[in-house]
DNA sequence: TCCCTCACTGCATGCGTTTGCACGAGACTG
DNA sequence: CAGTCTCGTGCAAACGCATGCAGTGAGGGA
């Protein structure tokens, strides 16, 4: 194994005759140098196969040029579509995605988030996992910009970008009482969860419009096993909801696999299905799932320039809950 | 904005009365400090709030703990479930993952390893990803061990972790022909990839082998798109195939939707259909794929040790291909 | 008591960059 | 022709840490 010595700005400096200075600065936009000299160095530097070592521009400039991902779960396909869409967005500014992976836990979370300071990150971003508000001023303390994704904290001006999560439910309760239903059950996602409480509390507040209460409720905590459980709990019964408001797509898919497959259901007949997120697969015609959309590629793009708003200084102001709408297929 | 300054290991030592290298020491395990010593430092950091910045130390040792991993696409589900289990088995490892989306074409790919390479990773995982041996020599140059996962290059002794895929395809092919189907086809993934190769060749061998031949082929590219088209002509005409192997699962859906929601056929009454990967939703009742299943997880620990190994020296031989197992389910 | 050993500690150097500062050389101006 | 600007360049000092080397002291054996 032939151990390549790295190259540095100085062995491209010697094969130029300029010194470490101008090659630094032909690397550097907007540095003052000459194109005499630009083109010796450009030549030495690809001659030698000389890349600029990002770590220790980083240690000067205190700049690193990386962002940290922290992400609960990537089975949701909601994740993985969103994860492409920022790293492609944030590739595009010359950034890149350092991922952690975090479990639900608070404390997990907290290790996580050290372990990413640790890089030096330029910027955090928090997809679906809950922030302590002390875990957040952690942050704050070190300078590094956070804004959670998908999820706010009741807390201050902490910067999150969500869905109108509100409307959301409340577009799920008016379509289907619309559809002449009126047993409606709902089937939650994880009660921690600022999505969850949102969601939910704008479906109550549709169904109470309409002078209805809700007829059953069950919780599935955003993971299919449980929200398997959940229908089967709330569905394996005479006395059954004729339509039901699952929290968010995945769960949906498992609910609906149940209603039809174990408990020989007819979905919509006889009983009306209604996600939330819009992931790809829910307008696949197996399911054919209606649901409240959320604006993926909207909210990765309020989140990029929110990020990079304030890792360039600018004190910016939370971003207004992102607009939903409706989207009807066959299952309500 | 109060510009907290970073706290460096300077400060630490200076408030526990020993020098920068005591505290050093204290955060490099087998490292020779008292226990006295230790105390005092670690109180002081914590007190501080002090974590080592690990560009700073990857400066000195060489070692970021950075591993590079460049995926093509997110929206196959095999993908993410594999970032998932890379990222958590790395994380246990201490390592952390940098993502890259690249696009298909190779000159891509080159700029992105180029990118990956200015971070100073110790190690790159191409997932899905085609390489050009060019590439593969440039990266050996600046030292950083490669390894291409679900991909291989035909050329030498390059370090690639990939499933028996034309043991896959046998057993798609026999599979198919113990249902006493004969008018067999195939819709193929993307040409380009070794996998698609050896899954094809596989699946020939075991068509011939039972004096079949094949009765139709369609390229899908392993795009969700271009696999529906395939099926359309493939499919939409009297004179089609009574069973299909389609390349992944992913596809698979795809014509799976084609054939029942837009062409009216049975599946597997009047086409048998047989996918690869057994990603996740393949078990999901509303497909129930029938499918050769890949273990993921024996990739990833197989992926995670062979890097793992070169980054510490030993050179390994490059790993055999993983059994893979026909999952049977409904769909043939 | 003396010497050797050993566990610990501090000093100083270096990793590969960027960047403020100073300096030389032209280019202009009056 | 002297003075002022400007542009381009090199020097050297950081950035935050790890580590070889030399030095300290304590403990132990003879």
């Amino acid at each position: 194994m032939t151990t390549t010595r790295k190259v540095t700005s100085l062995d491209v400096a010697k094969r130029a005759g300029v010194s470490r200075s101008a090659v630094s600065r032909v690397f550097t936009p907007g540095a003052s140098v000459s194109e005499r000299t630009a083109s010796k160095v450009r030549e030495a530097a690809s001659a030698l196969g000389y890349r600029p070592n990002v770590l220790a521009r980083a240690m000067l400039t205190g700049k690193s040029k990386i962002i940290g991902l922290v992400v609960a779960y990537l089975d949701n396909h909601f994740y993985p579509t969103v994860l492409e869409l920022l790293s492609e967005a944030l590739e595009r500014e010359g950034y890149h995605v350092l991922v952690f992976m975090a479990a639900h836990s608070t404390d997990d979370v907290e290790d996580v988030v050290s372990q990413i300071l640790d890089y030096q990150v330029d910027g955090l971003i928090l997809a679906s996992v809950s922030l302590s508000s002390d875990l957040a001023d952690r942050c704050r303390a070190s300078g590094v910009p956070v804004v959670l994704f998908n999820r706010k904290l009741e807390a201050e001006g902490e910067l999150a970008v969500v869905s109108d999560n509100r409307m959301g439910g409340r577009l799920a309760a008016e379509h289907l009482i619309s559809l002449g239903r009126n047993r409606i059950g709902h089937i939650a996602g994880w009660e921690g969860a600022s999505t969850q409480r949102d969601r939910e509390a704008g479906f109550m507040e549709g169904l109470r419009t309409a002078g209805l209460g809700l007829f059953a409720r069950e919780v599935g905590d955003y993971r299919l096993p449980r929200a398997k459980e959940a229908a089967r709990r709330m569905f394996d019964t005479p006395d059954r909801p004729d339509a039901v408001f699952v929290a968010n797509d995945y769960m949906a898919f498992g609910v609906m696999d149940v209603l039809r497959s174990e408990l020989g259901l007819r979905v919509p007949e006889d009983v009306a299905l209604i996600g939330f997120d819009d992931v790809p697969s829910a307008a696949w015609p197996a399911y054919g799932l209606t649901t409240v959309k959320q604006d993926a590629e909207a909210m990765v793009s309020t989140t990029v320039d929110a990020l990079l708003s304030e890792i360039g200084g600018t004190e910016v102001l939370p971003p207004a809950p992102l607009p939903v709408t409706l989207v009807r297929r066959i299952t309500a």
